[in-house]
DNA sequence: CAGCTTATTGCGAATTATTTGCAAATGGCA
DNA sequence: TGCCATTTGCAAATAATTCGCAATAAGCTG
């Protein structure tokens, strides 16, 4: 089931409406690759309806994310932007973002609970979220003096 | 040595000068525990010189962190608000942040030198910083319903 | 299909954290 | 003590996101 049908049943369950903006942001997600900012999917969406409003995407995102559709990520380039991760809340994953061309790499690691379990057990405390980034330079990067992407 | 003796040493070298303010707010970065924001310096300092101005603080804590004498940190629950690691940027650790009392605890893992690794092979990327930040519930609130302390 | 109800949108103004320009103040050497 | 470049205080600017509200439009209902 693609996310617009999920996101479509979700929202008529619980009296919402399924707009042309919403559906509009939606293949947004679905199309940008990356973890886009709000402006990324206004530019995108502005080009199939002129007239949204900045605030719209706004709204819809926050929506998202409160259903857990979407995820927000700051990453500290430029940690003022919020990102949003259409892979949503439920799936963990974590992140590497290359400090030249700013493309992100998501990758897991079960060395991860592993971290986890050894602070649960010495500070006594429960764990709920983990969010793991590293900064760096990709394989591309690494060899050619590339250009930005990107913010 | 004291990190007022660093960081004079450091200024006199370049040719600043060490002023009153200046002294003020690394002494504030010293006593104050966890990882303040700009405000809560702020707030120390006005304590013993009620003409000092936000903006002073903000530009010293600027100037600390060029030099790696403060790290910025930002965390997800007021991730808007960036907090001061007096640690300085040398020192690498991560943190657990209880979503409760917003205490912060400090810790090291050996094992992220092995998920670093492991992502560089894996990428042929080169890593070279590390975020990880566990939220999560302190051993105190785990069992106390507790009242939320800073920000 | 037209009318109705109310969820949603567009718009502009507000908010919040941080930065900046500039004239006045002052640290520290001579 | 005087000089002058470095810092400061102040007020205004920035930038990302949010909010209030009147206008619009989903999606029943008849
Ligand atoms: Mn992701
Ligand atoms: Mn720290
Ligand atoms: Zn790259
Ligand atoms: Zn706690």
């Amino acid at each position: 089931m693609t996310l617009i049908q999920q996101v479509t049943e979700r929202v008529r369950g619980e009296g919402g409406r399924m707009t042309g903006q919403r559906r509009l942001i939606l293949e947004a997600l679905e199309n940008l690759s990356g973890h886009p900012t709000a402006e990324e999917i206004y530019a995108r969406v502005r080009k199939e309806d002129a007239e949204i409003n900045l605030s719209t995407v706004y709204r819809t995102l926050r929506w998202l994310e409160e259903s857990g559709f979407v995820a927000p990520r700051w990453f500290e380039d430029d940690h003022r932007r919020e990102r949003f991760d259409a892979a949503g809340s439920s799936d963990d994953h974590f992140h590497f973002r290359c400090r030249t061309c700013n493309q992100i790499i998501e990758f897991d690691d079960p060395n991860l609970e592993i971290v986890k379990q050894a602070f649960e057990t010495q500070y006594l405390a429960e764990v709920e979220n983990i969010t793991l980034v590293l900064y760096g330079l990709c394989a591309r990067c690494k060899i050619q003096p590339n250009q930005a992407q990107g913010a």
